[in-house]
DNA sequence: ACATGATAGTTGTCTATACCACTATACTTT
DNA sequence: AAAGTATAGTGGTATAGACAACTATCATGT
C-alpha cells in the first residue's frame, strides 16, 4: 500500500491512499480516521510525514483537524461558482424550460469600430455574424446577435451553433475563461414583432464579452430578452 | 521581532513578519525571501519550523517555492469574490459616483404575506420599513423600499441606515452571509417624478433578499433603477 | 570557443524525539 | 449524586539532523 522504496514521496502515496478511501466510500463523511500515530506505527513512517499528508488534505478540504479529538472526513461541500457562464440553452434548462432557436441571418462581415472594439481586434477586420431568435418552450424569449472575429474561427458554418457553442469551443482546444456582462433595461422597438410583444414593452438588453482563458475575447453577444418572460437572478456572498 | 517565549507560535510570528515585510513594501513582488537556511540560522529557529511558516504563506497565494532556487514573492492576483454583496452605497463608490440619500418614510408596519413571505417569517408579524430615494452624484438614481422584519431589530432608527446599514448589521454581532437577487425591466409609473424621468421610461426592479450566515433572511429590498443611468454589470466564469 | 565537471546554495523529503494543549473517559472524593 | 481529579489519547508546536533533487555559477579540460 505503501513503499518507501518508490520515487513517488511517502506523503503523496498516503494523500492518494487516504482521496482513494474516502472515493471509495470506506471512509464516509464525518467518520474519524486513524490518529497520526496510529499511522505511523502501522505503516513504520515518522509522524511528521504523515502529518504533512493529513495537512495536504486538510488544506483542500478534504480532512478537518480537532484538537484534542481527532481527524474527521470533512462534509462536502457543494460550492458552485457563484456564477457560472452559460448559454442561452443551458440557462433555460435550469430555469426547467425547453430551449429553442430560430436561425435568422448568418453572414460574414467587417467588423464596425462598436464591435472590434469590444472583441479587440483591427477595426474593419473579418468576422461572423449570426442573428437568432431563441425561444422557451416554444415561445419567443430572446432575440441574439452574436459575433465572433474569423481569427479565432476560420471555418465557422451555422450548424456549429446547433448544439452548446460553448462546447464546440471547448472542442477546439479552446478553453473559456469567463465574460463580463451588462444588463440595462429598455423599450422593445423593432424586435417587437419577433419577439411576439407589443411595441412599447418593457425588455432587457444584455452585453456579453466571452474572454478565452487567457484573456483573448472570443465573442461579443448582443441579447434583447421579454421583460415578461425573463427574470435576471444572481447570487452574492458578503 | 521574534520571541520564542511568546505563547504565540513561532511559526505564526514568522508568518505576520513576512506578511508585514510584502505589506509594507520592504518585500516586493518577484522579490526573493531570505533562504529557510538562511533564516533559521538568524533566528536560531529549526528549518522545519521556518518551512512551516513559508508552507503557510504559499498556500495563501503570498509566496511561491523555486526548488534550486528559492522562495519568491507571489504576483497578487486581484482576484475579488465574483459577486461581492454590497449596498447602493459601496456600489456607487465602486461606479465612481457620490452617493446621497433622501428619506422619504420610515415606518412600523404587519408585513403583508408578499413581504413575510420572503423574510421567512409569520405573516402580519411586525416589521420595519423604510422608503428612500437615492442619488448619485446629487442625481437620483433608484427609488428604494426595505423592509426588515422586527424580530431581528428590535430597536431600530432610521438614523441606524445614515451609514452604512451592513455595517451596522455587522456591529450587532450578526454574520451576513449573501443575497439573492432579480433583476427585470419595467416601465416607470408613479415613480417618476421622484426619479426626475419621464413616465413610461425603461427601469430596472431590483428585488433582493439578504440572509444571515444561518440563512435567516434579514432584509427585503425593491428598488427601482434609472435606465438612463444604471447598468447592472456581472463577471461569470465557465 | 565550447563542453564537462565540480561546487555551493536552494527547496523537497523524511526521520526521531520532545513537550504542550485540549478532549473524553474513568475514577475518586466529597 | 455531584464535583473534582487523574489518565490516556489526540492534534499542535518545535527541534536537529540527514540526504535527495534541482539550479546557477565557476573552474577545468579539450
Amino acid at each position: 500500500m505503501i513503499n518507501k522504496k518508490s520515487p513517488v514521496p511517502i506523503y503523496y502515496q498516503l494523500e492518494e491512499w487516504l482521496r482513494g478511501e474516502i472515493d471509495k466510500g470506506e471512509l464516509l463523511e464525518g467518520d474519524l480516521i486513524p490518529s497520526e500515530r496510529a499511522l505511523s506505527e502501522k505503516y513504520e513512517i515518522s509522524r511528521m510525514t504523515i502529518r504533512q499528508a493529513v495537512s495536504n488534505l486538510v488544506n483542500e478540504g478534504l480532512l478537518t483537524r480537532e484538537k484534542g479529538k481527532g481527524t474527521f472526513v470533512a462534509k462536502k461541500k457543494v460550492e458552485q461558482p457563484l456564477i457560472r457562464l452559460t448559454g442561452f440553452s443551458e440557462d433555460m434548462k435550469q430555469r426547467g424550460m425547453e430551449p429553442g432557436t430560430k436561425r435568422l441571418d448568418f453572414i460574414q462581415l467587417d467588423l464596425p469600430p462598436s464591435i472590434s472594439k469590444e472583441l479587440r481586434v483591427e477595426t474593419y477586420s473579418k468576422g461572423y455574424q449570426m442573428k437568432r431568435l431563441r425561444l422557451a418552450d416554444g415561445l419567443p424569449m430572446a432575440y441574439e446577435v452574436l459575433t465572433l472575429p474569423k481569427t479565432l474561427f476560420p471555418d465557422l458554418t451555422p450548424e456549429k451553433f446547433d448544439h452548446s457553442f460553448y462546447e464546440y469551443v471547448e472542442s477546439l482546444g479552446l478553453k473559456i475563461g469567463g465574460a463580463e456582462q451588462s444588463i440595462e433595461p429598455a423599450i422593445s422597438k423593432e424586435e417587437s414583432a419577433l419577439l411576439n410583444i407589443e411595441r412599447g414593452s418593457p425588455v432587457l438588453l444584455m452585453k456579453r464579452v466571452s474572454y478565452l482563458g487567457d484573456g483573448t475575447p472570443f465573442e461579443f453577444v448582443k441579447s434583447i430578452y421579454r421583460g415578461d418572460r425573463y427574470k435576471f437572478i444572481t447570487e452574492m456572498k458578503r
